[in-house]
DNA sequence: TAAATAATATGATAAAAATCATATTTAAGA
DNA sequence: TCTTAAATATGATTTTTATCATATTATTTA
């Protein structure tokens, strides 16, 4: 479904929306054991979110990642979208090149409504809005 | 989303069910261009599915692959399944090892209902509607 | 302004997925 | 029964993804 490296973002991007702040910057070891992810690859992706200013860090003694307010307002689509690209959620299910709605590949018109609908919550839901719900316990992020 | 694997098994037993029949046989070299599909791939691919009692072929002159009248009825899903495991479309979106209704993750919440919507259509789909999709011009398998 | 600390840039290695190649086996027909 | 045509079994190669490792740069604080 996803790609390793876009989940692992997912997760870590959270865990600093839960955790961090502009005054409480959180260094990159302790972002990969509580969310389960060997830290060089987790530094690693932090370093590509920061570039994609979907992630905020300084460096140096008190240095580490955060997210800064507006980070926060960031979609999760953006996250998947920095790492993965577009076209892995968007693609045509069977990879044809012409597949839309004048001419549909076989799994286009079944599928498509769903699809449809997991891009739109996608493309709205904030980091933000997803971190509310681990606090007031609609869900959890462990392991 | 699916794995090349995946979605040119579907093409492949796609276009089975359009051009072949018990003594109809299609010869591995003449399924592999009009899906665009490397021929050596496609065929380790087919081996696979005969394995997995999804298509039928016979070896020898006259032989090739073919679907029976059984085998059009297989579901989307099972053609999935044995290409991918059952896994790539149930696992959690994060990869958390306890993630449903009673300890969601993050994106459960927001993604399940559509996500099941998917697994259902998949599920209940059979190879012979999708042709019949085709056949009338609902829907289209070239490239 | 020097020492220590943190991210950053860069690239090496390992594992998995995708792709390619071929010797072997089976069935048909001469 | 021999030849030929087809799938099958097996495995090699290439590409992509995942993972690991480290020298460099920036920032703080003494």
């Amino acid at each position: 479904m996803l790609s390793n490296s876009s989940k692992y973002a997912i997760k870590g991007v959270l865990f600093l929306a839960l955790n961090s702040s502009e005054d409480r910057k959180i260094m990159v070891k302790d972002i990969a054991k509580p969310i389960n992810v060997p830290q060089a690859y987790i530094a690693k992706l932090l370093q590509e979110l920061v570039k994609e200013g979907i992630i905020s860090s300084t460096r140096g003694p008190k240095g580490g990642f955060y997210l800064s307010e507006r980070n926060k307002n960031v979609t999760v689509f953006s996250i998947l979208n920095s790492i993965d690209g577009e076209k892995r959620l968007t693609t045509c299910m069977l990879s044809l090149e012409k597949c839309d709605n004048d001419k549909p590949c076989p799994l286009h018109n079944i599928l498509s409504p769903s699809r449809k609908k997991i891009l739109e919550i996608l493309k709205t839901k904030t980091v933000k809005e997803l971190a509310l719900d681990v606090k007031q316990g609609h869900s959890y992020l462990p392991l």
